[in-house]
DNA sequence: ACCTATTTGTCCGTATGTATG
DNA sequence: CCATACATACGGACAAATAGG
């Protein structure tokens, strides 16, 4: 089964399904153009309520992970893909940092300072 | 009364409500600090169920443009007051261009290009 | 320190609408 | 026309955080 969920968690059932589903994306076990199995199999499947998974999917919606559709379903976007393809460089560059010995924290603050 | 809804719209009513929450945002009605109704008085002034108007919150939350907590009900945020101030510049910049020539276009190119 | 009311957060259930196939 | 699947809205219940007495 693709998505697990843990009901002792204090995480919300939503957050952990969209968590679950995003980690999926990341590790690339779902490619650009797959669909997702529908909000009523989920609910089914993790004995959840349908509203439960919808927020969830829509949630991921919202991050550009997934797109939705009335009568289709929920695919996974082109994005993210690529999302998942940045996910892959990350562990690159800080390798790349430690050799030329910059710190952690000094790697985050040039990305903060980059993207501000 | 600060909110209204039109039920006819085939705009979503938690849609409209947070529209509604924007623009007086925007036009400055609301400033930073100031507290929202709460989901529970809206609902009733308005006639809508509380959860539609609480999805309206969280919405604008997510957009930065409110805090949210239990017991102590929706804040507008300093963001807020930025994103008014913002706002307001928008025309200045519009007419600038006007007088300097440049289509709206290409104002809008201008700034797109700015921003990617 | 305690209790209570308020207010948002989550989840469930049900119903109806709307787009897709 | 019909089944599928998401979208919205309503209602109820309980939990958790906050504020005030």
């Amino acid at each position: 089964m693709l998505l697990r969920i843990d009901a002792g968690s204090p995480e919300p059932l939503f957050a952990q399904i969209a968590a679950t589903v995003r980690a999926a994306v990341l590790r690339g076990e779902l490619a650009a153009g797959e669909r997702l199995p529908s909000a009523k199999e989920v609910a089914g499947s993790l004995d959840v309520n349908l509203h439960t998974v919808l927020r969830a999917y829509q949630d991921l919606r919202d991050e550009g992970l997934i797109e939705l559709r009335r009568g289709r379903g929920a695919v996974i976007t082109d994005r993210a893909e690529r999302y998942r393809e940045l996910h892959d460089e990350i562990p690159r560059l800080v390798a790349r940092a430690r050799d030329l010995g910059v710190s952690p924290s000094a790697l985050l603050a040039l990305v903060k300072e980059a993207s501000s």
